[in-house]
RNA sequence: GGGCGAGUGGCGCAGUGGUUAGCGCAGAUGCUUUACACGCAUUUGGUCGGGGGUUCGAGUCCCUCCUCGCCCA
């Protein structure tokens, strides 16, 4: 045992055990050692940002996952870690386009698509290893050699595959939809990347004119009950409109001025849009406005136009609500998705008054044209105001979508862009337990109340063909408001044939979130994959525009003409596939493998020339497409349509099912144990995960998901770069240590809850690793053999003791770890050895380390030992007596428990603090006799301690009344100090105590309990006759007194033992009216009942010795 | 508007119908105790958000209201 520094210095011992891990390969996977006796485990990191840095976020999320796979190592599995990043579209074009700004002033455009990439490229290179440097700093046991990033050359092929893939199964088309778009950024956003934000603005009332076709006074106005002859701004606030009870909360109908003129109040919160309207709507059930549906409106802006070009018709919509706003809906279906749903609906023109960096376009009329968009709305209100139409203003807040990245209003804006109708959607949805009640082997778990299987309904004809299910109940499922959760009996998965040996079952940790998905996938929109950037996965598609001749030339069939007219941009609308549509082309002889597929469609009115469209992920094709003058569509897909197939695109997938079967990783690790992610991303990636699970791999990705809290600051709020309160993981490394920080952040990470950081939690956890490492020293001290043998004739009732507590301590961590409560695990292994190991059993094994007269021992009298021994030697349930005290084969013993508790609490910590467990179990000696795989070489692979077996239990002697002797000790030892506290005898005036003792008590033990009362000396005395007044404490093994020399204030210990007797008989009191109660007596169990009696007869046992105690004062 | 979650000493949290509601931090007091002052000991703080109900018994189960947070619309 080489001799341990005195105080833990961290800096000096984590760079050299991680280099030690690394270079031994220990992070290494190797499938080929996965076993029935070796199972394999394997999580995928959440990939991080290439370019991110490290912030609490990722502690936590990676503590959690290393905790997890090296518990896995130590429990004998195969481990996994996959490590990883993410190219992160927006956020690293952002970045580079940034930099670019401001060291060389240049937009992306102005160095081109080419030199831009490659200027992301030397980015990535230079940023790209922080992250990755900075997971190795806290201790991460990935393994690195398989390291992936989701722009690797085989990664981009299999995002390719996909793509191509899924548009050949008809599920990804492009056409012109409603998209968020990011005018900052100037791309798409899929729903998911849009936050909803309050926002305070105005809702502006305008009123137009109401008129006929050809522009002349709408015949008929407004309804009789309406025309109150009050002029139009006076109605504007006064409640018109029908007598009905509904009324007196329905805005303004329209109203008739002087001149016979009928005009209408709008309300909007996007005045400069009007340009842009191209109908009002009204609720045809709305007897305001019903007669007027099929008349027109002038609409006020661009003021320019002529009146004939401002004529929109009044139309009916089902979907207007009446009582929001006046009733009137101003429909512009070019920049709002309900508004582009109505105009789809009356086939509405769509006018679009914006260009794609949120300005207004000349559509938008002169005034407006040029103008951002919320300087368009301030001049748009102006012109209202100018014509005398604005009615109102008044402050207004509705909630606005804003880009995540960017932060700014996203704008709904018509764009053509490519959309992917989810694959696998059914067996996702049904695959993740809902309740812990519905995970039964076998079974499909219950469904939630309204949750419809929907199996073969919809777009559930699944293309892979992996899910079957008997035909639910006839209605199962099918009412909305179910009351009941219903179970599909009969309703099972297929196990898939693939590679996997899935069990169809997947478990989210809290549970609560399976909810959160299963809505999300009720709900689900088609996923808009495609985004306007440069940096990312550019979509496998290229076309070209060739002549008709030359159409024959490559070789396609006459035939090819019957599917023209289909642009291949639109999706064909009549709700059959692509896949539907046969190809009718003979394949070019430029171009020929089994994955490229084409549409057609004509590229002019004459006809004579054709755009070719080609879709391919081979590399070698796409070579051959760009020599033939093909072009490559300069968009990019969305980041998460390359991370949703991390799980297995990263361990060999190559989409081949013969070579995927033999993919050695994939085979072993697939799928995964576990992913640990924030709920943050539960639609982005999670469920896309499991959706590409599915499809790809026939199986679930992992079978577990924990889902993180947030890290907040110690007031609650989020972490920001804005507020600054975010600190940086790596100084906090730097300051107290990885493993101080691992503890702290986990310490107070409790199950699904958000985690409020505070610093403070990482001293602690500094503070714990020196709490540790000084425990280790104190045994050090002791010397004597490494790891000896128990023997257990000669354990104390303290050895019992601990080894008991050790036992229940293994029990709890190893639940509290099994069922991913990771601040419990933590909190029991902080009780047991500082509450317990150090505070309790430590001292009292000082009395046998220093025992007094001993040279090691303090300047205790030897009176102290002879007044112990003088009693209660005949004690003969223990080899210990008086003699044995400070034996050598005593503390030869004490010291082979203390390595045995050492050792499995080392092995216990060693997930949570990996650096400071290794140095000790080493330091410690305790890798000697250990074989190489199991310890020997590293802690990592020692085995994860086991509970005491019932037989080792026995041979020890450990059983309750161990525990019960023990408490009933400590209860004296902290009595014995209280009386020394209130009567200022403090550490320097040691005291001396006397023990009327209840029963036997053994020498050795009276040394203990002298030892942590830290007193002179504890005589034994049964027949001791107390002076008058004092101090006294009753406690289970007898009374404990503090005879004072000098003079007794016995006011003072009267008013403390009176204090005393009234807490007693309050509990007493409680108990004697439990007790009295014939209801509580007849129906509680008999366990129950005989623990208040006994609790009676305690309370009543201490109440009348304190009032003997206060009699004695006089 | 819908859904989910939370409310327990000053702060952060445990608490699976049954002892006197626990723990950590912070606070107070005392201690250079030969492992550790990054430590030790003692100790002050709680009618468990309000109300109602079920029960012999409720922090725990049910109903209702209030407050806060998150997600979705």
């Amino acid at each position: 045992m080489t001799e341990i520094p005195k105080a833990y210095e961290p800096q000096s011992v984590e760079d050299k055990w991680y280099d030690f891990w690394v270079k031994q390969g220990c992070f290494t996977a190797d499938p080929a050692r996965v076993s029935e006796q070796r199972p394999a485990y394997s999580i995928v990191i959440p990939p991080p940002n290439v370019t991110g840095m490290l912030h609490m976020g990722h502690v936590l999320n990676n503590t959690i996952q290393d905790i997890l796979s090296r518990k896995a190592r130590m429990d004998g599995k195969e481990v996994l870690w996959l490590p990883g990043t993410d190219h992160a579209g927006i956020a690293t074009e952002g970045m580079v386009a940034k930099q670019l700004r401001k060291e060389e002033k240049k937009s992306k455009q102005d160095i081109g698509r080419e030199e831009f990439i490659k200027r992301v490229w030397t980015w990535k290179e230079k940023h790209g290893g922080i992250i990755i440097a900075q997971l190795k700093k806290l201790g991460c046991s990935c393994d690195w050699t398989r390291e992936r990033f989701t722009m690797d050359p085989d990664y981009v092929r299999n995002v390719q595959r996909v793509f191509v893939d899924l548009y050949q199964k008809g599920l990804i088309y492009r056409g012109k939809r409603m998209v968020n778009w990011c005018p900052a950024t100037q791309t798409a956003l899929s729903d998911e990347e849009v936050e909803m934000k309050p926002q305070k603005g105005f809702m502006y009332h305008f009123r137009v004119e109401a008129v006929e076709a050809d522009g002349s006074p709408v015949k008929g106005g407004a309804p009789s009950i309406a025309r109150q002859g009050t002029s139009v701004l006076d109605s504007s606030r006064a409640m018109l409109g029908a007598p009905a009870e509904a009324a007196a909360t329905r805005p303004s109908g329209p109203v008739t001025d002087s001149d016979g003129r009928t005009w209408l109040t709008i309300a909007t919160t996007r005045p400069e849009t009007i340009p842009g309207d191209t109908a009002v709507a009204v609720n045809p059930k709305d007897t305001r406005y019903a007669h007027l549906i099929g008349k027109h409106i002038v609409r006020p802006l661009p003021i320019q136009l002529p009146r004939e070009q401002k004529l929109i018709p009044i139309i009916g919509d089902e979907h207007v609500d009446f009582e929001f706003g006046t009733g009137v809906l101003k429909v512009t279906p070019a920049h709002d998705k309900a508004d582009f749903d109505i105009g789809q609906r009356h086939k509405l023109p769509l006018v679009d008054i914006m260009n794609a960096n949120g300005t207004m376009n000349e559509l938008a009329g002169e005034s407006l044209a040029g103008l951002d968009r919320f300087e368009a709305r301030a001049i748009a209100v102006e012109r209202l105001k100018e014509l005398g139409v604005l009615v109102e203003e008044k402050p207004y807040e509705n909630n606005v979508g804003f880009s995540q990245r960017a932060d700014v209003p996203i704008e709904p804006r018509l764009s053509e862009q490519w959309f992917l109708k989810y694959p696998s959607v059914e067996v996702s949805k049904a695959c993740v337990a809902q309740a812990a009640d519905s995970v039964q082997p076998g079974g499909l778990a219950e469904l939630s109340p309204g949750h419809r299987p929907g199996f073969g309904g919809g777009s559930g004809s699944h293309p892979g063909g992996v899910m079957e299910a008997s035909a639910a109940p006839a209605g199962a499922g099918q009412s909305l408001g179910g009351e009941e959760p219903r179970a599909l009996p009969g309703a099972k998965f297929q196990q898939p044939s693939g590679l996997a040996n899935g069990t169809g079952k997947m478990q989210f940790h809290p549970q609560r979130w399976a909810k959160v998905y299963d809505h999300w996938l009720m709900n689900i929109q088609d996923w808009c994959i495609s985004r306007q950037l440069w940096w990312g996965h550019r979509v496998p598609v290229w076309t070209k525009v060739i002549t008709a001749g030359r159409f024959q030339e490559l070789g396609f069939d006459e035939d090819a003409t019957v599917t023209l007219g289909n642009d291949y941009n639109e999706f064909p609308g009549d709700g059959r596939s692509m896949t539907e549509y046969p190809l009718s082309a003979k394949r070019s002889e430029e171009i020929e493998t089994n994955s490229t597929l084409f549409r057609l469609s004509w590229a002019d009115e004459g006809r004579t020339s054709y755009k070719v469209a080609a879709l391919t992920s081979s590399q070698a094709e796409a070579a051959i497409l760009n020599a033939a003058g093909f072009t490559q569509d300069p968009d990019v897909l969305d980041t998460w349509f390359s991370s949703w197939l991390w799980p297995f695109a990263t361990m060999g997938w190559t989409g081949d099912k013969t070579s995927d079967a033999h993919a050695p990783t994939l085979r072993a690790f697939y799928p995964t144990t576990d992913l640990v992610t924030g709920p943050d991303i539960i639609f982005f990636w999670v469920a896309r995960m499991i959706m590409a699970g599915y499809e790809y791999m026939g199986d679930l990705p992992f079978k577990n998901v924990y889902f993180t809290g947030i890290i907040r600051d110690k007031q609650g709020r989020k972490m920001s770069k804005t507020l600054g309160n975010s600190p940086d993981p790596l100084e906090l490394i730097a300051k107290y240590g990885a493993d101080a920080l691992r503890f702290g952040t986990m310490r107070s990470a409790p199950l699904g809850q958000d985690v409020l950081f505070d610093e403070k939690d990482v001293e602690l956890g500094r503070n714990f690793c020196n709490k540790l490492w000084n425990a280790c020293r104190f045994r050090q001290m002791q010397g004597g053999e490494v790891q000896g043998e128990i023997n257990p004739a000669l354990l104390s009732s303290d050895d019992r003791w601990i080894l008991l507590r050790l036992d229940q301590a293994i029990r709890e961590v190893s639940d509290a770890l099994a069922s991913y409560n990771f601040a419990t695990a933590v909190q029991t292994l902080y009780r047991f050895f500082w509450s317990e190991y150090c505070d309790w059993y430590v001292e009292a094994s000082k009395a046998a380390f220093n025992p007094p007269g001993s040279s090691r021992g303090n300047e205790a009298p030897s009176s102290a030992n002879a007044e112990c021994g003088m009693r209660n030697a005949e004690s003969n349930q223990s080899l210990l007596t008086s003699a044995a005290i400070g034996s050598e084969a005593l503390r030869a013993n004490k010291v082979a428990v203390i390595d045995f508790v050492l050792s499995h609490l080392l092995r216990m910590f060693h997930p949570l603090l990996p650096f400071i467990t290794e140095e000790l179990w080493h330091g410690m000696g305790y890798s000697a006799d250990m074989p190489e795989d199991q310890g020997g070489k590293t802690i990592m692979f020692a085995h994860w301690p086991k509970p005491l077996s019932d037989e080792e239990k026995e041979a020890w002697g450990l059983d309750d009344t161990v525990e019960t002797f023990a408490n009933a000790k400590f209860e004296l030892v902290t009595q014995g100090r209280n009386l020394k506290t209130q009567f200022n005898i403090g550490a320097g005036k040691k005291g001396k105590f006397t023990l009327k003792p209840a029963g036997q008590l053994d020498p050795s033990e009276a040394e203990v309990l002298r030892l942590l009362l830290s007193a002179e000396s504890l005589d034994l005395d049964p027949n001791y006759a107390p002076k008058k007044g004092t101090p006294t404490a009753l406690t289970r093994l007898g009374e404990l007194y503090l005879p004072l020399d000098g003079l007794v204030d016995t006011e003072a210990e009267r008013a403390r033992l009176t204090k005393k007797v009234e807490e007693y008989q309050a509990e007493i009191a409680k108990v004697e009216q439990k007790l009295a109660n014939p209801n509580f007596t007849q129906k509680v169990p008999p366990a129950v009942l005989e623990e208040h009696k006994q609790r009676l007869a305690d309370w009543q046992t201490k109440l009348a010795q304190t009032k003997a105690a206060i009699e004695a004062l006089g």
